[in-house]
DNA sequence: ACCTAGCACTCCTCGCCTGCGATTGCTAAG
DNA sequence: CTTAGCAATCGCAGGCGAGGAGTGCTAGGT
């Protein structure tokens, strides 16, 4: 092998795999030599190629379904293909463009427009979409509205900059009258206006309330409503395009699929597979067994974060077979994502 | 063929039609003459169930895949038997328990209680449950808020006898102050107080405008603040429980399926599928041709209303093979939504 | 008039075999 | 290091036949 080369392999070696996953994720056929000669113009015979072949597949990035086939990628084979041959794809002006007037037309509701996104995605890809509900972790606090229901029952509105972020009811134990909530609101809002959520701490709300000399049990009430605000429904999924899944040729057998569509309901494990690339600068992609999960070692994920402003607040994924055009994937993943970012700020509550 | 006995069919043929669909559901293989007499003690040869079959098959009750192939039921067969034939269930006290501890354990906002309530009927019916999101139409209003977000924002929630129904984000072409907002949400407040949305009408919102002297660009806000409230997301589903089918040996081939993961996540044709439920008394089923969807021949569909209140306001619905447990289903979707109405009024906001 | 034993007939299913084609690895020569 | 040639391997599609499941019909019994 000839040290400073892609991935320590040879400039030969290294086209002979890329054009083997690029045939593999075209044909989702074994490829043999013989069709690398014919198709691709190596400049070698295939006898050639079958030697390299060989080289690849005991370097482990190829392996044989069976003595008379041809290769497939292994993980590490699609791995290197990923990170050093494959070339990166960027949208067309004209995609782009179609992306952003889709989400443009989806109503004003976070979570309609989250969920406009995936199934965009979903359908450009022709794979599984799936996205996280954003964390409101790190949104800025605008209001907060105390309304009066009745003399023990009310609800705590939060307004983040991204809209409402959180509604709770809440019961006292002692009448309250509207005028109270109305001055504890009014209260709060002056004391906590443009500050982040996360930044908000409870002896801020205290003092309002001590000040205001009411009893101590609004200061639960208000907390809580600040939690949910903060947590939102972050560990729920949108999802779309299950469907799919079932018609590439390696999901016709039922019993693959029965396991993502189990983990894609579940949602939890999902999560929790993309959640280490919310920090990520661009998509990440994991491959196989690279996902950690056994019912998911026959498929590939990439993964994308999506911003407001300027930090990322959740992902937008795409599931399908290893067998996935990686470079249009992360291009559309991307793309998405940018204009689900931009389409956020966009609404941002100044 | 004697009069004044079920469906036109004598008490044999009644009892045969009836044993050969509780065997096919059972084993989802064709029922043989002589499978009958051997299970079910039929008292008579299986020579002569073999002449009841052929008359069964004549009047279009049975079909059969091939010819020394047993019997399966057609939509004409599941049909009398659901209507005629099958003995009603009703659930444990168990049962019956346990859906109502786990809904009650489910969040109070409203869409979780319903995602809830569909998981579990999901899971026990080890089907596909889905449910219609409810509409507001017949709920009460119990409060207008508007809230300045700055001098030309604000935001208008409604909040009606089920909890928060609606926010909307207004923009206003002249500046407005927080007290003119407050003066108009309380004057909204007690003229409005108690109706039904649907009876809420624009003279009543015009008359709060034009009285406090305010700029006539409020009464589109308000009026489009309440028409969000009404619609909800009508027409949304919750959905699960879809890998469920994936374990049914009739789907074993991806290609059926492919049509089913397609309807359910369009959502639109499923809605209109069950929407005419919306007004039935107890659970409806519908069998394989009559939901009218090519694509569906082969599944079934038992929906039963919930109810807030007096008032259906949505379906719960659960769908599977036409060989499916009618009368264990119809029972467990009608357990799921009697308790998931109780739910729904216990969190009724006075 | 109804029931039933017996039987011929039909049709599906499964396993087996075979031949074909695809593809490889190896060898030996260039 | 490359290549032509070739034997060897393996999967797959198709054909064939045995086996079995189940029916419909017939004829005789109650």
């Amino acid at each position: 092998m000839n040290p400073g080369s892609p991935g320590g392999l040879d400039k030969r070696k290294a086209y002979i795999l890329a054009t083997v996953v690029y045939e593999y994720i075209a044909t989702a056929e074994p490829v043999a030599s013989q069709t690398l000669t014919q198709k691709y113009r190596l400049g070698v015979s295939s006898a050639t190629v079958r030697n390299e072949l060989a080289d690849l597949e005991a370097g482990g990035y190829l392996v044989q379904p069976h003595t008379s086939a041809g290769r497939i990628p292994s993980d590490a084979g699609y791995r290197t293909f990923v990170d050093q041959l494959m070339h990166p794809e960027t949208l067309q002006a004209a995609d782009r463009r179609r992306i952003r007037d889709e989400l443009r037309d989806a109503s004003r509701e976070l979570d309609e427009v989250i969920e406009s996104a995936t199934r965009l995605l979903g359908r450009l890809s022709k794979n599984l979409a799936f996205a996280t509900k954003p964390s409101n972790d790190a949104q800025t606090f605008r209001h907060l509205q105390l309304i009066w229901l009745s003399a023990r029952t009310g609800m705590a509105i939060v307004v983040t900059s991204m809209g409402v972020a959180a509604q709770s009811l809440f019961e006292l134990a002692a009448d309250a009258g509207p005028d109270e909530l109305t001055r504890l609101s009014n209260a709060l809002n002056s004391r906590l206006g443009n500050k982040m959520l996360r930044d908000i701490r409870e002896s801020d709300i205290a003092a309002a309330v001590d000040q205001l000399g009411l009893a101590g049990e609004f200061k639960n009430v208000i907390m809580t409503a600040l939690r949910s605000a903060r947590s939102g429904e972050q560990s729920t999924l949108a999802a779309s395009g299950a469907q799919n899944l079932l018609d590439q040729p390696e999901f016709q057998d039922a019993r693959k699929l029965r396991s993502i569509l189990n983990i894609v309901e579940e949602q939890k494990t999902l999560y929790d597979l993309v959640a280490d690339s919310m920090t990520a600068e661009s998509a990440e992609v994991k491959i196989g067994h690279e996902l950690g999960v056994d019912e998911m070692q026959d498929f590939s994920i990439v993964t994308v974060p999506y911003r407001f402003g300027e930090s990322a607040i959740g992902m937008l994924s795409v599931l399908g077979p290893r067998r996935m055009p990686y470079a249009r994937l992360m291009a559309l993943a991307s793309g998405t994502a940018e204009s689900l970012s931009s389409r956020l700020s966009d609404a941002e509550i100044k």
